[in-house]
DNA sequence: GAACTTATGTCGGTGC
DNA sequence: GCACCGACATAAGTTC
């Protein structure tokens, strides 16, 4: 069995037992790493500013939903606001 | 502006501002939230039992993993450890 | 190794080699089992009248948020939008 | 209503109305925004590695497991895979 | 490719 | 004070 259509890429030979790790795979998994490192860098800052916020008396859960908010784009939030019109009025909620 | 294609099925008329409500809507939308209710109680079962086995000693995070492993296929189970294996031996992972 | 605090339950004898099977880890896992076929089953009933909404005219889309937008209590909501109005202010938007 | 504690700090001052933007929320809001695109950028990234593991033959689903395993440490690695082992063998499955 | 479900991690509260 | 618990938030996987 081969891994992916890797095979005969040299990369390694299973028949012979000689290289048995695959330098493809190894080298895709090890970028990954990296940058999961780096995502776990910048999710630690974006803890530190919420606990600096919190520290100077601002409410985290608050902010979440502030920067939620502000992610979505002005149109997503029209229209959320019209659908909750056309729903109050069909069914009749003033 | 309506909801769906509705108008003209007599179930409002909101031209003369008579009937506002849009009765076919409600009732589906009440019937989704009895289901929805019905999910909620059942999903709160699920966790009761995992509560009962962890206060017995089992560790619950392996015993989703079973589910999980019981859901599937016993061929595409057994492939998937296949694989798995051999992309851990690919890695030289023991 | 043991399973929990479980050995000595009469459950199993691992030494022995007589009974392997931990009935009530089995009866646990089952009754796990039974309740994520509800809910599946609950899961298809949504999943129908959302199908059936649909072949009268409805948005399914729109329904799904009208639903989860009723889910939420009165006060929620106010709050959010309150929140809403609060931080446009303190952040200048007008 | 204020956010936080902070009238006082002279950051805003909303019994005149002069000043109504909270300049010390605007910028941790805005460092906070500033990590989260890094974070999305970093995102892409990721999925773009997958994407061309994908391309040249590997299964992306089991590459998230050999990830997700590798972050794991030695230790806990083979205690975990013991356990479902162990419960694997205890409800027998195979 | 969008949306729903499931899984995991984090956080604030609460009991021992 | 520490540990569990529920709520919330994010990430991953699955389905249509």
């Amino acid at each position: 069995m081969t891994i992916g259509h890797n095979s005969g890429h040299g990369d390694f030979d299973d028949e012979n037992g000689i290289e048995v790790t695959d330098d493809r795979l190894r080298l895709l998994i090890e970028r990954i790493e990296t940058l999961e490192e780096e995502k776990k860098g910048v999710n630690d800052d974006v803890r530190e500013v919420y606990a600096e916020a919190k520290a100077v008396g601002y409410d985290v859960k608050i902010m979440r939903q502030i920067v939620r908010l502000r992610k979505m784009k002005p149109d997503d939030r029209r229209e959320q606001d019209l659908v909750l019109e056309t729903y109050r009025a069909a069914l009749g909620m003033v």
